[in-house]
DNA sequence: TTGTATGCGTTATCAT
DNA sequence: ATGATAACGCATACAA
């Protein structure tokens, strides 16, 4: 039922191929035929097929995002609706649309092949890829216009991504200049580049400050509540005094195994977190983390790659996104007397 | 560069016509030369261009995917992810694509001018949607195949929902079968029809028991971490036995509050949640809560939809998704003492 | 059972 | 500056 660009001309007088030309932008129109046809545009609200469009030109307009839920407990974390709600974002403001695929193991393969061949497709985004994942390389032959939300240590992409070491670095500085000594860490999946960079960070501050490293003192928590919850259950142990908690969801579940230990935070063990995840559950005490602008890296992504597609380049961008320490704001009574905790 | 029907059908020694009815399951080929063909396919791996396959027969097998963002709070809450995960999920099971919309209302009357027109979408999910939102009405004009996650209580549309009203009710009615006579609600987003039904739920229990109805104990918390903590702050100062909190989301900001005025769950008050978020974040003490399966009901609205659009049936469907009413699971010492908390 | 020919709505090339 | 026309890759009506 949609009207096509025939119908348009037909109402506003003209052939086909102007009221192409007045779409496209194309400067071969005189102004006042550009005005006319525009003005039929505007009325009905004119869409183009974009069926028809992408099979002429290969402009869709559409970027695939991947997001590989191998581990399903990972979907639970808000990071990932932060993330395509900002590439959503971006891609609504810039005129793209989103295919979107939480991939799962059993059609990864499948997937892959029709994200490269069904011709829709101008560029893809895909985040927190496992590092031995083969997906990646599929992308890397397949010389499609792509962009990693989190860097790869090995492969010559273009990626999105924060400084995790530096950040984890100083996010266990600033329980060193705290006078903290005994210092543990609760780290994300170290299958995840984000998880083996913090934790690299957390290791360079020990070095840094001459703090003495011991095994017992890191617990992998793999990113998810029950993971925090299990780990410090098994540092609480150890009587660290302080923990670097690689996500503020883990920092939850640390939260709650601290609690039916009846442990003070931050009197009997202090943390630090990563992700500010704030926006969606504060905590009581509050607590010190690595703020990272989720929905902010989505817009950023989005962007570059859409960029990456409309000029058609080749070179490989690297986009590094800033992080801060900050003190998670929270109401009631414990805001003003936690420097940490 | 990808490969097409002409290709697959150079290679085969047949024509492109037989090797489309191969792809399309057209019984009217001979079995050798199936086999034939559908072996070159899977060796190559081929994928129809889909842009060419929908221009041509408005088959694109994708279905758009809308879920209102207005209040972006909101989609902290576990329950989108997961929705779009079981939506995900079956589409890939059935060899669909997702295009995803978290609709900003800056650009949603460009948005469902795309979805209608754009001659790609065949279906549409949405979830969430405010009652008074007129995107509804746009859907139902445009006669194109689309499923409501949430009932509609005026519009006679395809919907999947749990029944809210009778789930509520019976939380409700839990805790007045545990001698619980004073009783508090958090409400949800009064504006959607999932928290107006919790809500109503609520009065019927409330009715049902002939315990009095108290406007001082009626709390809205429109469904966020923050919603739930200021509510139950305000509900303190009344009293209650216990709470009825429409969303577990709200719990976790609820028990924020009780943990900061000390007072004991469920000695002190009693909670009773809704959503079951367990698989994000544990509670301390364990909750009873409404479970949904929350990606299940994402599988069933996917496959509903898609029936819908392969037989281009205009009945429309009421899918109602049973709940139950759980002890969530939680590791620790409170088990086994929590009954109800 | 198979092959040939047409057209979907758009962009792009070529005339004018 | 504008219009006519030829693709794009596929499904399908029609011919054989």
């Amino acid at each position: 039922m949609p009207l096509t660009l025939e119908d348009i001309a037909r109402l506003s007088g003209v052939s086909r191929s102007t009221v192409s030309r007045v779409i496209n932008h194309d400067p071969n129109v005189s102004e006042t035929t550009r005005q006319k046809v525009q003005e039929v545009l505007d009325q009905i609200g004119f869409q183009p097929n974009l069926a028809a469009k992408g099979l002429v030109s290969g402009k869709t307009n559409i970027i695939g995002v991947v997001i590989p839920t191998n581990v399903i407990k990972i979907f639970s974390d808000p990071y990932f609706p932060l993330l395509l709600q900002g590439i959503s974002a971006s891609c609504n403001a810039l005129g793209y649309f989103v295919m979107l695929w939480l991939s799962e193991p059993e059609y990864e393969h499948r997937m892959i092949s029709q994200i490269l061949h069904n011709g829709l497709i101008e560029g893809v985004i895909i985040a927190s890829v496992p590092l031995r994942d083969s997906i990646v390389n599929s992308l890397v032959d397949s010389h499609i216009h792509f962009l990693m939300v989190g860097r790869h240590p090995l492969l010559d992409v273009s990626y999105l991504d924060v400084d995790n070491v530096q950040a984890a670095r100083n996010a266990v500085m600033h329980l060193v200049h705290l006078g903290y000594k005994r210092i543990a860490t609760i780290t994300g999946d170290l299958d995840q580049i984000s998880g083996a960079d913090r934790f690299q960070g957390y290791l360079n501050a020990l070095r840094e400050a001459k703090l003495p490293f011991s095994q017992l003192l890191i617990a992998e928590g793999n990113y998810s509540e029950e993971g925090g919850y299990k780990a410090m259950q098994r540092l609480i142990k150890q009587k660290p005094e302080a923990v670097f908690i690689a996500s503020d969801m883990m920092v939850y579940g640390a939260m709650r195994a601290l609690r039916e230990a009846d442990l003070r935070i931050p009197e009997d063990i202090a943390l630090v977190g990563f992700d500010d995840l704030s926006n969606s559950a504060k905590t009581n005490p509050p607590l010190t983390t690595v703020r990272q602008p989720i929905s902010k890296m989505g817009n950023l992504a989005a962007e570059a790659l859409i960029e990456m597609i409309e000029t058609d380049s080749t070179e490989k961008k690297r986009i590094i996104v800033d992080t801060e320490l900050v003190v998670r704001q929270s109401c009631g009574a414990y805001l003003s007397g936690a420097a940490v905790n």
